[in-house]
DNA sequence: CGTTGAGTTGACCATCGTCAACAGGAGTGG
DNA sequence: CCACTCCTGTTGACGATGGTCAACTCAACG
């Protein structure tokens, strides 16, 4: 009898299996704080969707007229400057969302690294969504806070580390995220090119590869295809902390 | 019999010359939002203090108890890299908050460029008062977000222009929060030092000095006492925006 | 009038950018 | 199956931007 007994919620979960129930990212996601009720409200008004690679996603200046929680691969968030040159704020992982601000224009564009799938949400409606659970505010408000943080330490890094630093804590960082995404191995994907970890370092894509050879020919990383594996990352974290 | 009418926030105001209600920066600070009864309630919180040129006003990985909102002059917001290298990560002008995240510990150091003047409030007793007003800790997430912009653009800076274009923005973002601030001048103060200037901007004290002299001598600014005359404000906005 | 500290300027140098050539893998077509 | 192209990444030679080191100016202060 306990088939019959279950409850609405699981019912659902059944019908719908990549409900946020089964959610593979839910704990690290915004949606980690929101009780059965309030997610299963946030699911009906949520539009999953994928990217294939180098799909556009958001575009600086544009309308948001969605915001997205990002659930599976990598995003590329970045701005453009009058004259072409790209800079790279930073990379989108599982769990990352894109549209914190809830205003009504992004201030970045965004592409898809890899093939992305991602919970889409109409931005009016989760604004909505936002102003009657004060508590879930709190929770985007602790997702600004921490991007501010990163943005922190990005700032930090570009205004006064070495290419090798530079590097080295580009490296440490992403294994960090990724292990925070649910990601662990010894050897770090890197799906993004050697143009997009130059435009995020502020470097040149010669100066990344040069520095790249050299942690290898120090034994520090090993190059693999699509990657690196970290040999010494104690000696890494050494140089990113500098 | 007007006098007798006056309806008991002015009779507070009038008991307390610095209150909120006659507070210059209210309407562009975290307060602007509070209706008049909120706006008591949080005054009974505020512990109001000056700290002097140079003076510590937060400490990076100490426990933050106290949470400020400037009122007066510049604060120089840092890190410190384990090596002794300093990073500022911002000035901060009357209007703005510093402790937006309400977490134990402060990720930036803090002191004084000029005097200031704060209003300080006790972490936890403002992080309940945030817990029970819904839309106040919507004010402060706009703050995060906005906080967050700039810090996305001084990366651009950092990661993508030359030693021209870095001081020509920061003559030009300053000119702008100064506005926004209230203050409006040709004249552009500068309280910082050169050291400050190199170590928000990434460069060497002498950088800043020849680099400020390329411009003068262009005439595109004018070098005063404490500060710069903007000459050309419109070539500094090229070179600042390229 | 000497001392101190901030700022400026000059000479030289290192790091990283620029430009160019080359290597290797994936995809395509004969 | 191989030749060809295309694209990404690597490597080398050279140069420019900004850093380093040192000297000097100037104003504030005793």
């Amino acid at each position: 009898m306990s088939e019959v007994l279950t409850r609405p919620a699981d019912i659902c979960a059944h019908h719908r299996p990549n409900g946020c129930t089964r959610c593979k990212v839910r704990l690290i996601s915004v949606c980690s704080v929101l009780n059965p009720s309030d997610l299963s409200e946030l699911e009906a008004m949520n539009r999953p969707r994928k990217f294939g690679v180098r799909e556009n996603i958001a575009t600086e200046n544009e309308t948001a007229e969605n915001v997205f929680s990002i659930t599976e691969g990598m995003v590329r968030i970045y701005r453009m400057l009058p004259d072409g040159r790209r800079h790279i704020l930073g990379f989108g992982l599982p769990g990352d969302f894109l549209g914190l601000s809830l205003l009504s224009m992004f201030d970045f564009s965004a592409d898809a690294v890899t093939d992305v799938s991602v919970c889409q949400f109409p931005r009016k409606v989760f604004a909505s969504f936002v102003d009657r659970k004060p508590y879930f505010l709190k929770r985007l408000h602790e997702f600004s806070n921490n991007e501010l943080r990163l943005a922190q330490h990005q700032i930090v890094v570009l205004g006064r580390k070495s290419a090798d630093e530079r590097v080295s804590a580009f490296i440490i960082m992403l294994r960090d995220r990724m292990r925070g995404a649910g990601y662990s191995s010894a050897t770090l994907p890197l799906p993004m090119n050697r143009q997009d970890i130059a435009d995020y370092l502020g470097l040149t894509i010669e100066t990344v590869s040069r520095t790249l050879t050299r942690l290898a020919k120090e034994k520090f990383i090993l190059i693999v295809p699509g990657g690196v594996r970290l040999l010494r990352a104690d000696r890494l974290e050494e140089f990113a902390a500098a």
